[in-house]
DNA sequence: GAGCACAATATTGTATACAATTTTTTGCAA
DNA sequence: TTGCAAAAAATTGTATACAATATTGTGCTC
């Protein structure tokens, strides 16, 4: 009755549901142990989930609808790989909404989004800590829908949870260096003005917190196609 | 080869896709043919479409995810029935998305995008002439669409569908007054400034016609609960 | 007649069989 | 060997059969 195996699943537990099996698979896309491009088959899946192809195929239908995946007609269902136009429009939309969202949430945090902030902080530094990189960047992504839903604009927070999760692709795809050290800080004092209600502090560190991220991306790289091995050698 | 049934289907024609289904579904939505908590028998709707219920699910959990429709486990699916809350959070994000849409579309309307949105302009006005208060509602969502399509924001341009989508089914239930007059002069205005590529005047315009709509609904009226008949005879 | 328990019915959830299409392999010719 | 063509295999698309659950209807008791 262990939990212990967060994604594969556990021999004996009951099968899992397509909602589930969605919850799995975009948490191995966040946390960049599926790489943009990967093929998604419906045989392979039934398999490692132990359930049939409905199961699976109504799982991938909905993370294609958020575009975490590409379905393409009688060939199969793909991790996607965001071009650099669709990730300089996933961080100008990000742009837009976030930083209303952290006003927002500053004004309305109460007691228990402060501590709930606090206890992810924490957590974001542990699994830095113990260079769980996955984990990191699945908190990391965290912290901003957490925010949202502070801001209680439940629509607004749909749209940033699918726009957090195409970062991870693009992340996957376009980032530059190696530092998941500024993300802490800015993380740390985005935090601290929310839970001190300072708004247009949560507003700004929100902006140039993205303008960072938006700037640690390399989009001149790979312009699309498929990862063939021409791209590698050509 | 006429294609005189918009939605039901004709008898010999090839049987629909799911996204076909889908289309079919939203826009009768979009028209008010079908109003919020209607039940979509899967049944029903797989012999209406010549179709197996396989294709109609498919459909059922896509209009799902954009929250047209709502599915519950073991009762099935029904047009959504958005809360005065939910109302109030669609049109918030609309304030927030379209404004800031319309400038854009106003910076880059070109040759084609003018021609495209005065021939909008003119089918609008025919459907009022002819009194198909459907058309005319549904164009009426379209022309927002179609002002993020210029913009050419495609991720935006996807949440503010959705948001389109989800207005039609509030003014459905909480429209006020019975002025699409108002609308047409508010949209006539605002395709003006994008055609003479006034920024300011688009985006000013967009919001003043959004905050219009936003203030022709009352919110007060059914709390939600079922549409029951206690609603209505109470 | 009102209210409840249980049976009958209808509807959705899941798995599977078959069809349609693509991808891979095989075999042959240049 | 290289390139193409056709066959074989694998994969996805759709329909259907069966299981699980909810809804409706019936008959009993009070």
């Amino acid at each position: 009755m262990n939990t212990r195996h967060s994604v594969p699943l556990a021999e004996h537990s009951k099968p899992p549901t397509s909602d589930q099996v969605s919850v799995f698979l975009s948490r191995a896309i966040h946390e960049h142990r599926l790489a943009p491009g990967t093929k998604l088959g419906e045989d392979d899946l039934a398999d490692i989930y132990g359930v049939s192809r409905t199961i699976i195929r109504t799982a991938l239908q909905s993370l294609a609808h958020g575009q975490l995946v590409e379905i393409h007609r009688h060939r199969g269902a793909f991790v996607a790989k965001p071009t650099p136009d669709e990730a300089r429009e996933v961080f100008e939309a990000r742009e837009l909404l976030e930083p209303r969202t952290a006003r927002s949430a500053a004004q309305r945090a109460n007691a228990e989004d402060i501590a709930f902030l606090d206890a992810h902080i924490e957590k974001e530094h542990a699994a830095l800590a113990q260079d769980d990189m996955g984990l990191a960047l699945y908190l990391s992504g965290q912290l901003h829908v957490h925010i949202a839903k502070i801001a209680a604009q439940n629509t607004i927070t749909g749209f940033i949870e699918t726009l957090i999760a195409r970062s991870s692709l693009i992340v996957a795809l376009y980032w530059k260096r190696e530092s998941a050290l500024c993300e802490r800080h800015a993380h740390k004092s985005l935090v601290t003005a929310i839970q001190n209600n300072d708004e247009n502090a949560a507003e700004e560190l929100m902006r140039s917190h993205l303008v960072d991220l938006h700037s640690a991306l390399d989009l001149r790289k790979r312009p699309s196609a498929d990862t063939s091995l021409k791209d590698i050698l050509g």
